[in-house]
DNA sequence: CTCGCAAAGTTAGTATGACTAACATATGTT
DNA sequence: AACATATGTTAGTCATACTAACTTTGCGAG
């Protein structure tokens, strides 16, 4: 799914020597090339476990050079976190691919895909819904949160034959939302396994989601 | 921005304040004086705003003085949420007192405690599930949940009438810890009053705990 | 009672990280 | 070609986690 190639190209050690040490003063994109650096060392060491030292580090780069890209180490984490949102909405999208308008399985499949971004991209999940800190509410990814949960919503009305998104809809919305959740964080902690729970993701989903969709 | 000046009573330095901090070179009880410094700092300032030199100050040592009592940072922060996770626990057995046996208001009323909880205590909630550092997986931690959710199953399986902690009372009781657990999280972001619903913390409790109870 | 030792504090110092200031170099109009 | 600007660097400040070595105090054995 990601292609990505080492951040700071090895830029071949400089064959005719003698001359100025030209290799690439400036980056090229020093941006993304941070955001991916945070990317992957969020996720390896934990959000709280990040520094830009590090993320310097794997890019190249100097610890001041971070400073001309984004405020502060907070800034960092926004914009990254901003990407990550981007993805998961798109997953929750292409997840509806090929599944017949208005059947519950959307929903569930919607379901599937938002705990399988919280397993996979854990760091971003955490930062943004983890209370990392509060520093971390910008209002952009109010936003993009906002716009994933329309996505929840539009389905639930379909399922619900409403033409509109009524306060049940969001009632019925929100519940499956809160249980998904929940569910991404325990299923994290390893809680279903702690408790010797075999039971299957799919079958609890499609369980909740009729629960919830059905009266 | 750091304004601290000491909490405790500079006055009557020989009066037992019973807070924070004693006149004496020894403290007392400096390890109590410690966990609690730290339990308020981390509610005011969010987990990772919290910092031992911070508490040092709440409790008027030296900074080197916690290591007497604390391996590192984040032994004083297990031990904070080891607290914690003993009210969680004492507030959800009270939070049963005067209800009959085996009627589902016993169970709507722990999650309604769970929530409670995680939304007044929001630094030792987040501590413990936000997923800040896999460092803060002590097994005692581990431990004192399990125990707690054993309470859950326990009303669970008095519900469905089940003489004992069957796979469908644990499957029961995950769901709605999934849900309950969720809740927490989306209210504290205050994910409800964002999408302008106005539903009651309560009447959805009831609702969720009807529906994965029943059939 | 007091002696001495361990427990519990203290000061001073190291290492690391976030961030700033001042300087250096590349880049793209014109 | 030249300058303005974006982007990078080095060097330094300040806060914090933690350690080392010293000091004070409580307390138990003789």
């Amino acid at each position: 799914m990601n292609k990505r190639e080492k951040i700071t190209d090895p830029a071949l050690p400089d064959a005719d020597d003698g001359a100025l040490k030209k290799s690439r003063y400036h980056h090229g994109d020093l941006r993304a090339g941070l955001i991916e650096a945070t990317r992957r060392l969020v996720e390896e060491k934990g959000p709280d476990g990040f520094s830009v030292s590090d993320a310097c580090r794997l890019a190249g780069v100097s610890t001041a050079a971070p400073y001309k890209h984004f405020k502060d180490k907070n800034e960092m984490l926004v914009a990254m976190v901003m990407e990550g949102m981007v993805r998961h909405r798109d997953n929750m999208l292409a997840a509806l691919e090929g599944i017949p308008e208005g059947s519950p399985e959307r929903v569930t499949a919607l379901g599937r895909e938002y705990v399988n971004f919280a397993l996979t991209e854990t760091g971003v999940f955490r930062l943004k819904f983890g209370g990392f800190s509060d520093r971390l509410e910008d209002p952009r990814l109010q936003e993009a949160g906002q716009q994933t949960f329309n996505i929840v919503l539009r389905e639930v009305a379909a399922c619900r034959n409403e033409p509109e998104i009524t306060d049940d809809v969001r009632r019925r919305g929100f519940l499956l939302w809160s249980f998904v959740h929940g569910l991404s964080f325990l299923l994290y902690d390893k809680k279903l396994k702690d408790m010797g729970g075999d039971v299957e993701l799919v079958s609890m989903l499609t369980d909740i989601a009729y629960r919830v969709l059905r009266d």
